[in-house]
RNA sequence: GCCCGGGUGGUGAAAUUGGUAUACACGAGAGACUUAAAAUCUCUUGGCCGCAAGGCCGUGCGGGUUCAAGUCCCGCCCCGGGCACCA
């Protein structure tokens, strides 16, 4: 039997005929256990995929198709994250719809996708710019909305003057926009925010029942959360006038805080400010608006401020103490102001040294405070009721004598920020509340659902900072759904990360308008088994999905607290040149022309064979060559297949690989399930020989790797079942065991010899050969035997003197 | 600066978690087939010394533990990713 390898029929027929088929097509319910494996859905660009973006969908394809074969009732699905400023800018550069724009490169990357031949069940194909979809993005904002965690705040955001929008943190570039490249302003606006500090802790403490996830990922989530423990501590102005709120995680440093200093957005500035500083501190806040977080905190050398005139009063030691507006101060961390002790912080210690401020040794333990501050722990001195004692101790103490004395509490404070949660853009789920003179902000009635977003002319910003939804006036115009009055419709939209917050939960029950996933099938199908995709994702989206996940529990939508059982990240594929694909480099290598010139199944085992699976890799077509290799060798092992029983050296070869592949596929170590089987066909080829049944087998370990060609190889042999829907092989562990090993034998640690023996050698008799081998003998020979080591099955290892 | 990865042949990498370092693949070289080339097949391929048998060295660097270290410990250097004045 000789099978001609013209790639492209062959593929192509595979293809039609699982459609025909659907063997992929997803029961919601059979006797099967289920797993749901799910990758991050792309986000569809102009640009098409190039051969990096598949990577990881290749891995779920594969391991999907390992576990239909196992038995699961696997659901596998695939949408598109398609809400996005790309598109939103390819609409204003060419006056189309972004929908046009979106549904055309939905379709290139749709194509490009089912031309790798996965196992998606398209009949759940989801998109989150359907009215249908972001119809539930925007019943869960109502949810939120109406349990108090979504509110409005007018605070500075960053703006880009170029593209005439507002900018969320999450799009920023060193302190540019992302997308041109401006530098961004500090402008207010008008924003709904999500009180996602509200879950704070649970979001951290459940990290630890994330078992299977990558230790890495969890630890930068709790990097990302950030709790410290402390004080909030209360500093009244001298003259008893306004109160000053700070956080610190040393508060048993009280005593040597020496002046205080307020971030410039802190709400007492301009009260605090007197009239001599007036000018001097309106001044250093101008300058200091224009800045963004990020800039703010990379002038590193050194530090600015400026004295608003004020004082308070430090509440243990009495002591008047300057305050100060500094920009290093951050308005978003804790309550915007802090207490400086400058022997024993050194941000505080730089600013005071600076400006000439008083330093105060309140810890012993470190050298000169006058000449660097001493950040660990030691005994107070010059505190007060704290001298003698140890940090913990004095902690403890002024815990008890702040509440007492009612100047402050314990406190825990996160980095963690609230959610900016509006964007002054057209392409995005409008937020579904309508503004009303008399009765404020109103939610729109679940019934009234989806707001659709409009049709507009002109998808430009407005220049001022509203979405373009501001200028249609037909839209914005509406009644006021509690008292029926002349009312205005929220105009900001949500942000991209909205629709991927809950996306997974949708491929459930994709067609579901009554509710946003139907209990049976959530409690079926729920939690996601396996989520893959990439690292950058770690925080945001990772800490997003789980906060709406957290909130859809407590409102009873979904059963599980944790949306995602195992996490697992995919490593870039880079170029040739290592470097980050990409137009710029001009180092993009397109999937279209690879699968065209050496098949999808090439690419496949090719990507997976690169390296570890979570590493970062360089593409190389002449890599590729190997893998296509490979594909060809197994082929024409079809040749050499008899009725006789293989070998017994093949038996014990296949089955150990059956063994290894089943287990790798688990573990994502793709690369050393393929060496494995080319080891095998290695031996095959050489052998010349091999039972039609065993290599079938084989065959079947391949299929997921190689699913068009696999097929085609058991069809040819008679096979009428697809390989998909037969079972996975069981290996025969009678089969893996070795009967004969290589005992190595060493002297001092060193190799000497190696000699082939019956695998269950034991000690006496290892050690009896070892020491009357010639070889050994010339190494032994007149030096005395201090010891004799014997690892079972392995190896002898003689120590002379 | 802090946190998380990583450093092994010409290249991508493997190593059962302390037990034969370099599996598998690419590339390179030689040979077979061919009028020739391609394809395919076979062999060689860490370095040094040696005609050979064989020996010595060798997993970023320097120490250490151990019968035995790529793997564990201590101290450095470099590369990648993330966070960054976090009070």
């Amino acid at each position: 039997m000789k099978i001609e390898y013209n790639h492209k029929k062959i593929e192509e027929k595979w293809k039609k005929k699982w459609e025909k088929t659907g063997i992929y097509k997803v029961d919601d319910k059979n006797d099967k256990p289920k797993y749901y494996i799910l990758d991050m859905f792309p986000y569809p660009s102009g640009e098409g995929l190039h051969v990096g973006h598949p990577k990881g969908y290749i891995a779920t394809d594969i391991f999907a198709r390992m576990k239909m074969m196992q038995g699961f009732n696997v659901l596998h699905p695939m949408g598109w994250d398609a809400f996005g400023l790309p598109a939103e800018n390819y609409a204003i550069k060419n006056k189309v719809h972004p929908k046009l724009a979106t549904d055309k490169n939905v379709a290139t990357y749709k194509r490009q996708l089912e031309m790798l031949g996965f196992s998606y069940d398209w009949e759940r194909e989801i998109n989150t710019t359907d009215p249908e979809f972001y119809k539930w993005t925007q019943w869960i904002f109502l949810k939120m909305f109406e349990r108090g965690l979504a509110y409005e705040s007018n605070e500075p955001i960053n703006w880009c003057p170029s593209c005439k929008t507002g900018l969320a943190n999450e799009d920023l570039e060193d302190g540019r926009c992302e997308r041109c490249g401006s530098e961004i302003e500090r402008v207010p606006m008008r924003q709904w925010v999500l009180k996602i500090t509200d879950y704070a802790d649970r979001l951290l403490n459940d990290i630890d029942k994330l078992e299977d996830w990558e230790e890495s990922i969890k630890e930068q989530q709790r990097n990302w959360i950030g709790r410290s423990e402390g004080a909030r501590v209360n500093f009244q102005h001298r003259d008893g006038t306004e109160n000053i709120e700070v956080f610190t995680t040393r508060p048993d440093t009280l005593f040597g805080a020496t002046y205080m200093v307020l971030a410039p957005e802190h709400k007492l500035v301009s009260t605090l400010t007197t009239k001599e500083q007036k000018k001097t501190v309106q001044e250093y806040i101008k300058n200091a608006a224009k800045k963004s977080n990020l800039e703010r905190t990379e002038l590193q050398k050194e530090k600015t401020g400026v004295f608003t005139g004020a004082y308070a009063i430090n509440p243990v030691s009495g002591k008047e103490i300057p305050i100060w507006i500094a920009d290093y101060v951050l308005a978003g961390y804790g309550t915007g102001a802090i207490m400086s002790v400058p022997a024993h912080d050194e941000r505080d210690w730089e600013f005071a040294k600076k400006y000439g401020l008083d330093i105060v040794e309140v810890v012993l333990g470190g050298e000169d405070v006058d000449q660097e501050a001493f950040c660990g722990e030691g005994t107070n001195v010059n505190s007060g009721f704290l001298n003698t004692l140890e940090t913990a101790d004095a902690k403890e103490k002024m815990f008890k004598w702040l509440e007492e004395k009612k100047r402050g509490e314990k406190a825990v404070n996160y980095k963690l920020e609230d959610w900016v949660f509006s964007r002054q853009r057209y392409w995005g789920e409008p937020i579904p509340l309508v503004h009303c003179a008399k009765c404020g902000v109103v939610p729109v009635p679940e019934k009234e659902l989806p707001v659709v977003l409009p049709d507009v002319e002109n998808y430009e910003p407005t220049g001022t900072g509203e979405s373009p939804l501001a200028a249609i006036e037909e839209w914005v115009n509406t009644k006021c759904p509690k008292c029926l009055g002349e009312a205005k419709r929220e105009t900001n939209t949500m942000p991209q990360w909205a629709g991927s917050s809950w996306y997974y939960l949708r491929y459930i029950d994709p067609k579901n308008d009554k509710e946003l996933v139907s209990k049976e099938k959530e409690s079926y199908w729920s939690p996601v088994d396996f989520y893959v995709g990439g690292a950058e994702h770690a925080t945001r989206h990772l800490i997003y999905a789980r906060f709406w996940h957290k909130f859809l529990f407590d409102i009873g939508a979904v059963a599980y607290d944790e949306p995602f059982k195992r996490l697992q990240h995919v490593g870039l594929i880079q170029g040739e040149d290592n470097r980050k694909m990409s137009k710029r480099w001009g180092n993009v290598i397109n999937p279209d022309e690879i699968v065209d010139a050496h098949g999808a199944d090439s690419m496949r085992v090719y990507e997976m064979f690169m390296g570890p699976f979570s590493q970062a890799a360089s593409w190389s077509t002449n890599g590729l060559v190997g893998a296509r290799k490979f594909i060809e060798k197994s082929i024409s092992i079809t040749e050499k297949v008899t009725e006789e029983e293989s070998s017994e050296e093949i038996k014990n070869l296949l089955h150990k690989t059956i063994k290894k592949v089943a287990e790798d596929i688990e573990d994502f170590k793709f690369n050393t399930a393929i060496s494995q089987m080319m080891i095998l066909v290695n031996k095959i080829t050489e052998i010349g020989s091999v039972n039609k049944k065993d290599y079938l087998l084989f065959i079947s370990v391949l299929a997921p790797f190689a699913p068009h060609i696999c097929e085609e190889i058991r069809e040819k042999l008679g096979e009428t079942v697809s390989v998909f829907e037969s079972d996975w092989p069981k290996y025969d562990p009678e089969l893996i065991i070795d009967k004969k090993i290589n005992l190595v034998i060493q002297v001092n640690g060193k190799l000497r010899e190696t000699i082939e023996v019956e695998a269950d050698i034991q000690e006496e008799e290892a050690k009896k050969i070892a020491t009357e081998n010639e070889t050994i003998q010339k190494w032994i020979e007149g030096k005395e035997i201090v010891k004799t080591i014997f690892v079972k099955g392995k190896l002898v290892n003689i120590v002379v003197k």
